[in-house]
DNA sequence: AAAATGAACGAACGATCGTACAATTATCTA
DNA sequence: TAGATAATTGTACGATCGTTCGTTCATTTT
């Protein structure tokens, strides 16, 4: 983290980050196509051009969008799991921080890479590509902390963890999406026993 | 089906039909919202206000193309089921129908009511209710059809068939999900292998 | 003090959006 | 054949979109 001594450059920063801010709650629920400029411009009371001018495009300010809610994604799940020890232990954290990120509103939208991601899918361009990374990258760390788990004899050592890490995130994302359609939050829990018995049914019975 | 004997109504019906299949194409890669009378009418080759004229507004063109996408999700998915008799074949027909809708471009974008799904989870109004709707009765069918399979013994009676409705449809719009978006249809594949699992697990071994 | 830098602004651009309304054309009814 | 009916069109509206450009103002560097 440079910080500059430079206030000029340092206010800028700072704006830019506030707008990042709005843009992904606002990307969360209305998609990143419904994202416009000039409505970011007057909820943070500054100017169009003002907004304009930190990402000279759209296609730039949804790709910022998209690595703000990478960070804060980072923050609210993958921290939590890294701050304790590998292992079944992780993973359960992991899972744990997963769902209090999908119940809070972090993003009011929902979470913002199932909303853009359903959006993109069918939508070749940069900021495809960088939602694919994103979810790519979420797949492989899930994989690695089942791996680490099981290489430690907490999960069979039979377990398929692709498939196992595939079916976690299909539960809890779609418990998610239909607890918000349909604005009834036991879906959530729904959600998250089908994860706890598919993690049941793996963990060694030590 | 009221057939009209008046060609002035039958030319009406027949080019708002190509209207919504077009419509329908559009909403399930671009969304409802990136839906727009004007891309519609030039694509169709016919006037902005010759499509208008047929909805009267733009949420009235939505509503009737969450309609149309539904009249093509039971065309498709829905109809193949119930040709045939009740219990655990008609699930398995239901299940294969349905990831056959999913591969074939029925939709080019990908499930339609993924990607509305995503796009009005948090956005209140008449569309999202029709969607959220669409949604309770593809569930109760699925519940439907399952409990007619345990009701004619071939799945464990103490199967939890809204929870197993739940986690198969999860793992089928996310397997669906991920291979549009990563352009790679062994995702499909996986999405099934855990279906299978899945009802595997439940089927009575007789 | 002078020059350079960078954030933010205001005004305007062409394009497209959804919508409104009167005019036109083709078909059916009496 | 005259008149009603329904689909379709053309034109226009105000609003908003992303974008461009020249300017203003505060801060930093020389």
């Amino acid at each position: 983290m440079r910080v500059s001594t430079d206030g000029r450059l340092l206010k800028g920063e700072q704006t830019r980050n506030a707008i990042l801010s709005r843009a992904a709650d606002i990307a969360s629920a209305e998609g990143l196509e419904g994202l416009s400029i000039g409505r970011l411009a007057t909820e943070l009371g500054i100017s169009k051009s003002g907004v304009f001018t930190h990402f000279g495009s759209k296609e730039e300010l949804q790709l910022a969008t998209v690595r703000k809610a990478v960070e804060l994604y980072r923050e609210h799940v993958i921290e939590p799991a890294l701050a304790v020890p590998q292992g079944l232990g992780r993973v359960r954290v992991l899972l744990d921080a997963w769902q209090r990120y999908q119940r809070e509103p972090v993003f009011p939208g929902g979470c913002f890479f199932h909303s853009t991601m359903a959006e993109f899918d069918a939508r070749p361009g940069r900021v495809r590509d960088a939602i694919a990374s994103s979810q790519r990258d979420w797949r492989d760390f899930m994989e690695r902390c089942l791996r680490e788990a099981r290489d430690r004899g907490e999960i069979d050592a039979s377990a398929d963890v692709p498939q196992l890490a595939f079916e976690l995130d299909a539960v809890c994302r779609t418990g998610s999406a239909h607890a918000l359609l349909h604005d009834d939050p036991t879906l959530y829990d729904r959600a998250a026993r089908a994860m706890s018995t598919r993690l049941a049914a793996v963990t060694t019975s030590g």
